[in-house]
RNA sequence: GCGAAAGUGGCGGAACUGGCAGACGCGCCGGACUUAGGAUCCGGUGGGGCAACCCGUGAGGGUUCGAAUCCCUCCUUUCGCACCA
């Protein structure tokens, strides 16, 4: 008896591993990819189980590939930029770098013990300057192709600590760290123009087969299509002192509803506002009452229960249908950043507008009528929202929408009032930020020639090693003079850099592309190695990640492909959104104290019976709660497996023997044969197609099973009953079913529990390792049962059983089936309405 | 409010296309082996009933020879969006 130990083996494979270089790939036309892919990481310090549950299921994945005959492509990487490592410089002093590179080597440690299955020659850290270069080539690229542009945009200002605060770093509408109340301050910024491909991310979405539907239906709202009219709402009487504007622009998803049109609104940011009030006997106080709208309630807007609240502007717009004038008003709801920031207001067919009609007392016309009755307005309580057949609508009265939509779009352009128009939701990305930690923005201001691109042969411009973390100011690097104070690119006069650094969403938005081709100093990747490696076909990853992430990837996937370095739309063929592991019913974090660090799982059971159970707890996708004892479990039954391989090592072990032939076999032989080829077909699909990894290991549990029961009739007995009988001599079909059931259990275990499979492999005596072993195939032949027992219903209820050849014909099956004692029982007597004979099989039989 | 997903033993979960509900594991009960057992091996384990049998997948209805699975209504939970005109 060999005895398991875990951790050595551990070690041992591990070195292994690394001195083979085993996981290192190249590219190779000969041979078909896979690529597989889990979210890399922020190197935050300690990665806990929750973290490396999804590297284990990427691991399971590419392991199983790869002895499926495939190249495989497994990297790892770190989103090493971002606000954590410098709010802790800002608190500690120690510099950022420092500590990501620190984290970074730990959080590897951690990796490598669990025996994930990385090239790691391929690594990278999005913070050193050989990646984050290619952040700026492909700002440049984006620059020239007018994708990357610059205007104010508003950010959160902290006034005491004197400086611009992340949406995170805001807590409540208070800086986190002196909690003084956040103001907004505009300033210059840059932007990618994303909105540019919102069309063409949508309609990509269709294409996404092998996505979760969930993220498909987040992304498709946060894109956010909606098809209407632009429509111009010209501007009654003539400015008392002055040029008037000559209309107001509003979008619309309901020109159906428009002869219902009684007032405009406007977001109190709309321009117009700032020249009503100019124009207004008392421009102080319009202001003052815009600001007020303005300045609304954080908290309620973002629980949507801000009060409806306006003003009258005292001026009037016509609506280009009805031709009356109608009042216009300002309003705390109107979104600015939205449609034109401008809104024809029906209160009868749209629940905000008749809330803020009844408040105002503003008028209510019906426009849109169901069945016979048109409703009055005054006994109205709600507005109907649903299309309907027009009424006081001039001459398109009975016309029915939505199909007369169209029609009055024709109209407005014919007259020359308006167009149809496709408005969405999502806007373009701001990337600026106001920090150190980042990816410096390669742009330089000029007096005499503006903002001017840092030349390509200059880059990369890289983050200046000396900043100080005060956390005061507006940008740490703008208190660098040897940074900011360069010489204009185009002119050679003097110039400023950008001290601004970029989103580190920037930095994960290709850096997939990256791994193709990682030590590239010319290009982000090279085209050809991109061509081979991408798309990646399995991609996991926290769902945390559905929309921005995953949407600014497909983005830069399409830029990059319009720039000429890659030859297709989706970077990710499959997707799939791991859940989180819970303690306690929370999310595992520092602070709540529930943590359980991976390494101390480690010391106590060994690298694979932590996989194992992180597999076999759930489906990969659900979350789960931490249990200490189901860990437990999953030792127990490596050990069983360590048992029963060991036991049979030396009988059927060593290269050479030969295989069994079915007709040679006993019956327990052939039905441990029919059990290792059906496991071996359950345990390929669920890993492959259904990503079913909890099942994959109950169906080798069950393996297991077997080969315990069937060791247990055979003289040498399971394990633990003593010693084999001294002197026997197995059939050679024994041996050889055996061989066969064990070697393919040991297969099937190694990308759960890859150390210890290791380990039983060269202990059955084959002097390669497993990445020559390749992956047993499934032989239908010997999977098929040689009879099947077929339920037999009676009136949908199972009341007899009958044994049939599988082969057996449906009347053969059906006189079987009434023959039987069970079901004869409950038909006798009765009148035999029909029998149903279904595939599976099962037999039907109904009375009356 | 809108949208999506999910409700199965004491627990985690399984049931692939409508076909034997509860695979596999945890826990629990019993047995074997033992000086010993919190190790190991074997067996049992949805509820009710002595039994034949009856009941059972959140609740109620429907379609079907047959429903955890499909349809309708409702309840609960989780997630996403949240005044998007």
């Amino acid at each position: 008896m060999t005895e398991f130990k875990p951790q050595q083996l551990d070690k041992k494979w591990q070195a292994a591993w690394s001195a083979a270089k085993a996981f290192e790939v190249d590219v190779d036309p000969s041979r078909e990819k896979f690529y597989c892919l889990e979210m890399f990481a922020y190197p935050s310090g300690h990665a806990h189980v929750g973290h490396v549950r999804n590297y284990i299921i990427g691991d399971v994945m590419a392991r199983m590939k790869r002895m499926r005959g495939f190249n495989v492509l497994h990297p790892f990487g770190w989103d090493a930029f971002g606000m954590p490592a410098e709010n802790a410089a800002i608190k500690t002093g120690t510099h950022p770098e420092q500590s990501t590179l620190a984290n970074i080597a730990h959080m590897k440690g951690q990796l490598q013990r669990l025996g994930i299955s990385y090239a790691w020659g391929r690594e990278i850290a999005t913070c050193l300057p050989d990646y984050y270069k290619f952040n700026q080539w492909i700002f440049l690229k984006m620059f020239e192709r007018g994708l990357a542009y610059r205007r104010r945009s508003a950010v959160n200002w902290c006034p005491k600590d004197e400086t611009v605060l992340a949406n995170e770093q805001v807590v409540d509408g208070a800086c986190w760290r002196c909690g003084t109340t956040v103001v907004q301050r505009d300033l210059e910024q840059w932007f990618f123009k994303i909105t540019a491909y919102a069309e063409e991310l949508l309609r990509g979405l269709d294409t996404l087969e092998k996505w979760p539907e969930k993220v498909v239906v987040m992304q498709r709202n946060w894109i956010g299509r909606s098809e209407g009219a632009r429509i111009r709402f010209p501007v009654a009487g003539p400015e008392p002192g002055g040029a008037s504007p000559d209309a107001i622009e509003v979008f619309t998803t309901r020109i159906d509803t428009i002869y219902g049109a009684t007032f405009v609104l406007l977001a109190p940011e709309h321009p117009l506002v700032e020249q009503f009030a100019a124009a207004s006997a008392d421009p102080a106080a319009f202001r003052a009452r815009a600001a007020k709208l303005r300045a609304g309630d954080r908290e309620a807007r973002l629980t949507g229960t801000l009060e409806k609240e306006g003003f009258d502007t005292g001026r009037t717009a016509i609506n280009p249908f009805t031709n009356e004038a109608i009042p216009i008003w300002v309003a705390n709801f109107v979104l600015a950043e939205y449609g034109t920031g401008a809104l024809m207001a029906v209160p009868a067919h749209d629940e905000r507008d008749f809330e803020f009609a009844k408040k105002y007392s503003l008028p209510i016309r019906v426009v849109v009528a169901h069945g016979d009755e048109t409703p009055s307005p005054d006994a109205m309580t709600m507005a109907t929202t649903n299309y309907g057949r027009l009424v006081n609508s001039g001459p398109w009265n009975g016309k029915e929408a939505p199909a007369v939509m169209p029609e009055l779009i024709r109209d407005a352009e014919r007259r020359g009032i308006g167009q149809g128009e496709v408005q969405y939701r999502l806007k373009d990305w701001g990337i600026s930020r106001q920090r150190y930690w980042g990816t410096p923005i390669p742009m330089i201001y000029c007096d005499k020639d503006g903002a001017v691109p840092v030349p390509y042969e200059q880059l990369p411009v890289e983050l200046p090693k000396v900043a100080s973390f005060t956390g005061r100011g507006d940008s740490p690097l703008a208190q660098v003079p040897a940074f900011v104070d360069v010489k204009c690119p185009r002119c050679g006069g003097p110039a400023r850099r950008e001290t601004d650094t970029m989103d580190t969403f920037v930095d994960s938005s290709w850096y997939f592309l990256r791994f193709a081709d990682p030590r590239n100093a010319e290009l982000p990747f090279d085209p050809a190695a991109a061509a081979y490696w991408m798309p990646v076909d399995f991609y996991s990853g926290g769902v945390e990640h559905a929309i921005l992430h995953l949407l600014y990837s497909r983005f830069f996937t399409r830029v990059l492909r319009d720039v000429g370095l890659v030859n297709f739309d989706e970077p990710f063929t499959r997707l799939l959104t791991q859940g989180m592991v819970l303690k306690n019913g929370a999310v595992m974090s520092k602070s709540k104290g529930n943590v359980v660090d991976p390494d101390d799982m480690l010391q106590k059971y060994g690298a694979d019976a932590l996989r194992l159970y992180v597999m076999f707890v759930a489906p990969p996708e659900k979350e789960v709660e931490w249990s200490d004892a189901g860990l437990e479990g999953s030792f127990r039954f490596l050990l069983r497996v360590w048992r029963i391989v060991d036991h049979w090592a030396e009988t059927i072990g060593g290269e050479g023997i030969p295989g069994c032939r079915t007709e040679e076999c006993t019956e327990s032989e052939r039905a441990l044969r029919r059990k290792t080829h059906d496991t071996i077909r359950r345990v390929t699909v669920d890993i492959e197609e259904r990503m079913h990894l909890n099942t994959a290991v109950s169906s080798l549990m069950e393996l297991v099973n077997e080969l315990y029961s069937f060791s247990e009739s055979t003289a040498h007995g399971a394990p633990s009953r003593g010693e084999p009988p001294a002197g026997r001599v197995e059939r050679p079909q024994t041996i050889g079913a055996l061989r066969e059931a064990i070697d393919a259990l040991v297969v099937m275990m190694s990308p759960f529990a890859p150390h210890m499979a290791e380990e039983l492999w060269q202990m059955l005596g084959h002097v390669d390792g497993l990445s020559k072993s390749g992956w047993p195939v499934f032989d239908a032949a010997i999977a098929k049962a040689e009879e099947v027992v077929v339920p037999v219903q009676v009136n949908g209820k199972v009341r007899g059983r009958i044994t049939v050849p599988p082969d057996a014909g449906e009347d053969r099956l059906r006189e079987l089936a009434l023959a039987d004692p069970g079901v004869k029982n409950h038909t006798a007597g009765k009148t035999l309405v029909k029998v149903v004979v279904a595939k599976g099989p099962l037999v039907s039989v109904v009375v009356k």
